[in-house]
DNA sequence: GGAAATTATTTTATACTTAAAATAATTTCC
DNA sequence: GGAAATTATTTTAAGTATAAAATAATTTCC
């Protein structure tokens, strides 16, 4: 065997895992901010990251939202939408109508409670984030939101089911 | 009102949420990898991503992990690597042997059964990352993994706990 | 050598999450 | 108009995850 072939076996073998370690360093990353947010609603909100997130899509679509509308835009499943807003229902901080029209359906909207809770966290949870993401410039910042922005337009959820909070 | 001052206001306002928008960008990609990972570890081989991530672990440290090395590393609570360790040993995936030096801790270890488990899978799992990033271009994963590399570095959490899957 | 502090882990209570099955209402299409 | 298919949601069973308290063993340090 050569030199040559072995140096290029190793650069394959180093090419073939960036995929993988790209990966990890993404789930890495995700979970950082994750853990560090939701200590933070915790401690200082006694909530919790999936609550908010559901108070976020409300805020954001004032006639409301079905269950199902909440499960796509959270990319979670049906049943977790139920029990998330079961418990949220019975903080107070949303209520559900039933659809004349439709009446497998029923629309989940902020009550003024709910409204004014969600108020009361999003600038402090903007703050941590801007905190958390400050290692970046705002060059890189814009450059890795344009590399996720095509790395997600190209992964099979992708096109549907995203998240929007 | 000058329209310089209308037009700084708007810039400064598109700025101040490109830290949100990216934080939600990222989340996104990792959902939908996760959801899809998961999606085919438990079609494929009746499997699940934390298992997965445990048996990887361990794979890659042939002499074992104590209780709270597995738990920094997958960046979990101690309590969660109890449960799921626990399932691994039903299953016969890995075993558990007191250490003699410290009563406190024991040993996890792959067992026959789960190395050959894990083999089974990780030709797949790598597959399934390649297929999923490769939107990308080598160059644009090269960057990607570079900035998400500088951003997890001067994150708070970043200089200890760190996921080595 | 023994009290106090620390360390490693488990237990507890609760929340979050899923996949699959079940339920119930609507729509389709003869 | 009614059977069959579809759609929206809930229920079920199990796993995953946390924070906080409890347990148990080791180390520190007088």
């Amino acid at each position: 065997m050569s030199a040559n072939a072995s140096a290029v076996r190793r650069s394959v073998n180093a090419d073939a895992k960036l995929e993988l370690k790209l990966w990890l360093r993404l789930l890495a990353c995700t979970t950082i901010v994750e853990r560090d947010l939701r200590s933070r609603l915790r401690q200082r909100f006694g909530s919790t990251l999936p609550r908010f997130d559901l108070l976020s899509q409300l805020d954001r679509a004032p006639e409301g939202l079905s269950m199902g509308e909440l499960s796509s835009r959270l990319m979670v499943s049906n049943g977790n939408v139920t029990g998330l807003t079961e418990r949220l229902v019975r903080e107070g901080l949303v209520k559900r109508t039933a659809s004349p029209a439709d009446r497998r359906t029923s629309r989940v909207t902020l009550t003024a409670a709910g409204k004014r809770a969600f108020d009361a966290m999003t600038p402090d949870h903007e703050a941590w984030i801007d905190e958390l993401l400050s290692g970046l410039s705002r060059d890189e910042q814009a450059l890795l939101h344009r590399l996720l922005g095509k790395l997600k337009s190209t992964m099979p959820a992708g096109q549907n089911g995203t998240v929007r909070l």
